[in-house]
RNA sequence: CGCGGGGUGGAGCAGUGGUAGCUCGUCGGGCUCAUAACCCGAAGGUCGUUGGUUCAAAUCCAACCCCCGCAACCA
């Protein structure tokens, strides 16, 4: 049996941090377990390269597009690597074998007809510099209350999917198979959004000079939807390639809650349209937030804290987190501290304290070698129908993508392990001669509680089997799924060994005292985000690293300096534009007269901090209308990472002094 | 009225009509094999607010309040 399993392509354009890394884990997880399971798995992930935004971010580093790009490919590789994920491919989309397969279906799709040219058509209005469409428009004029001038027709070329030609099959398929799209309430809402009608989709652009060439009119280029979603396939060598045949339609295409309707909704249409079988499942995970429920601190993020999170717990402590905190279909929160805590309490505490205990008594009682069970009880019983249960369990959440519903169960068997020593006391078997029958049985039970703790917790921390394979004098000939629930495996007389712990107690006072100010509240908790989605996807925050910093712009003459007017002006009034985040409504006094400017800081100052403040702003800069008010200037203020400063006087300049 | 998610003991979460559960933390007890770990017990909740439906509501309905994500807004 095979099994085909997907992540989205990340977007390359930043160093992936931990949270990025969510989607990949739980797929490595999963393709652990089925290849556990006997299953032929191929499991691909990769890289979403063709965006306009890769091409503008090197250009302003000065560098390559492909150089550029390479470099931070290969940071997200080294993070697959370290986090010990399995991938089978690692598709980029810069790749010829991408490439030839998205020019042979954009042109079937347009040699069928589903593909067709048009204008790509809005009413622009350039006081507003916004985009209208028909619709929008009131008696034909800017809908902007503010406004109401004569909008200007703007045309662009470009080519069009007919997603609205397949929307009723795709509804007929989604409500014909339930486990289509998962969870059920990401279900409901694409039947929702299908059923308010789709319109077709614009699949190139005449802008963008990087990506894919549409090969009948080269003028164009692929524009994402139609590209970073073939991914699925051109990997496999669609059509002819062997892969494709063995592995394709895919078992499951996982992902973050996101980008599920692009995954339901224009990929579908594509295979429809191509008349290809459609992916068995489309899985839509939630998002790791931040303690304080979500906001993403742009600050940091960078890639030395994935790594150095690795490297300070472990790839499998970081496995371990990922997967068991974020709980089936919801949202998890995501902080350092969290962290410790499962990795002490779960880990530390409970399994790991389990393995020390009960291996030192094996050592102390019976020199290391594993004794013959002889006298059975209730309790043994009780065990072994417990890692039935738990087995079944196990299969059951795996089987509904829920690796943290694994994990529970596993760890139920792990709490009635530790439960089991309390009841069986083996200290005082050991003081009593004639308990030895019985504490051979109990400490031989130990030993197989180890092993099958080692198999369930393998697709999940790939790193702990051997560890517990050396301890126990054994090798991976323990690991086969079936044994889990299978008893007497390992052979009486084998000598055992205590070692030493395997997930130590962190102490995260020392920790921090250590590591100074480098904790990782800091962190983005950002979930995963792959780009399959384009517009989402570029919304998502850049993470420049605090260190970069812009490149130097070209060399200019006085005389260009000399056009800007800067002066001084003193805020008479400042308020909040409403439903806005950003903007605040500046009164400026400046040589006398008043002026009204809008600028984006209301994040970093409330708008009594400037009341009577001298800024200085740039005073000949042609007025623009921000939400609706015109704005006749703009503040100079300083900016780094997420932190700004607006420029102030302090002494005693009058308001409409030149700045130069 | 832009779209969406959510408000349950100190923290994080389950729980869609019938005695309110789990993990962590706290307190008390037990044990001493073990990584100040393990086991047992207890305290702690007007289930955002108000109103309604019902024999019965955290759960269904209505209104409202609050938090969050997306979108918009950074000249």
């Amino acid at each position: 049996m095979k099994y085909y399993i997907t992540t989205p392509i990340f977007y390359p354009n930043s160093s992936p941090h931990i949270g990025t890394a969510y989607t990949t884990v739980a797929a490595d997880a999963l393709a652990r377990y089925q290849r556990l399971r006997g299953k032929d798995v191929y499991f691909l992930t990769g890289t979403d390269e063709n965006a306009q935004k890769i091409l503008r971010t090197a250009e302003a580093l000065n560098v390559d597009p492909h150089v550029y790009v390479d470099g931070i490919v290969e940071r997200f590789q080294a993070l697959w690597q370290q986090l010990d994920i399995t991938n089978d491919d690692f598709i980029r989309t810069t790749e010829e074998r991408h490439h030839v397969v998205v020019r042979e279906i954009f042109t079937r799709l347009y040699e069928q007809g589903d593909i067709y040219k048009a204008e790509y058509q809005g009413w622009y209005c350039t006081p507003c510099e916004t985009f209208w469409t028909e619709s929008k428009l009131v008696d034909g004029k800017c809908p902007n209350p503010d406004c109401g001038r004569e909008p200007e027709l703007l045309k662009e070329e470009s080519y069009f999917f007919r997603l609205s030609k397949y929307q009723d099959l795709l509804l007929r398929h989604i409500q014909e198979n339930p486990g289509f799209i998962q969870p059920a309430s990401r279900r409901n809402e694409m039947i929702r959004f299908i059923e308010n009608g789709l319109e077709d989709l614009s699949v190139s652009r005449t802008t963008l000079k990087w990506g894919i060439q549409v090969p009948f009119d080269p003028r164009h280029y692929v524009y994402v939807w139609l590209d970073a979603l073939i991914n699925y396939i051109s990997a496999l060598g669609y059509p002819d390639g062997e892969k494709y045949k063995k592995y394709w339609p895919a078992d499951v295409h996982l992902m973050g809650k996101d980008i599920v309707r692009f995954h339901s909704v224009i990929w579908p249409i594509i295979l429809l349209a191509l008349d290809i079988p459609l992916p068995k499942v489309i899985y839509g995970h939630g998002w790791f937030l931040s303690r304080e429920g979500g906001k993403i601190s742009k600050s940091r993020g960078n890639v030395q804290d994935s790594f150095e999170l690795i490297r300070r717990y472990g790839s499998d402590a970081i496995r371990y987190f990922l997967l068991r905190e974020l709980a089936a279909g919801s949202d998890g929160i995501y902080s350092e501290d969290n962290l410790v805590e499962r990795f002490n309490s779960d880990l530390a505490n409970d399994l790991g304290n389990f393995i020390s205990r009960t291996l030192a008594m094996i050592v102390k009682y019976r020199q290391g070698v594993l004794p013959r069970p002889v006298q059975d009880s209730p309790l043994e019983q009780e065990i072994r129908a417990l890692s039935i249960q738990v087995k079944e369990n196990v299969q059951e959440r795996m089987e509904s993508y829920d690796p943290a519903g694994a994990l529970e169960q596993i760890w139920r068997f792990v709490a009635r392990c530790n439960k089991y020593v309390d009841e069986t006391e083996p200290w005082n078997l050991a003081k009593d001669q004639n308990s030895a029958g019985r504490l051979d049985t109990v400490l031989y039970t130990f030993a197989e509680c180890i092993r099958i703790l080692g198999i369930f917790c393998a697709s999940f921390m790939p790193g702990l089997p051997p560890k517990l394979w050396s301890l126990l004098n054994c090798g991976p000939e323990l690991l086969r799924w079936e044994d889990s629930s299978n008893w007497n495996i390992l052979s009486v007389g084998t000598t055992v060994h205590k070692g030493q712990p395997i997930f130590p107690r962190i102490d995260i006072t020392k920790l921090t005292e250590q590591e100074g100010e480098n904790k990782m509240e800091n962190l983005p908790a950002d979930h995963a985000a792959p780009t399959v989605e384009t517009e989402a996807a570029a919304a998502q925050p850049v993470e420049t690293a605090a260190e970069v910093f812009e490149p130097f712009k070209e060399e200019i003459e006085i005389e260009d300096f000399a056009k800007l007017d800067l002066r001084v002006a003193k805020v008479l009034h400042a308020e909040k534009v409403a439903k806005t985040d950003k903007l605040l409504k500046l009164e400026v006094e400046i040589a006398g007269e008043t002026r009204t400017i809008v600028a984006g800081i209301a994040q970093h100052y409330a708008p009594e901090d400037l009341l009577n403040r001298r800024i200085v702003i740039v005073a000949n800069l042609k007025p623009v209308k921000l939400r609706g008010i015109v704005s006749h200037g703009m503040i100079l203020a300083a900016s780094h990472g997420d932190k700004l400063e607006a420029l102030t006087l302090d002494k005693d300049i009058p308001g409409g002094a030149r700045v130069k």
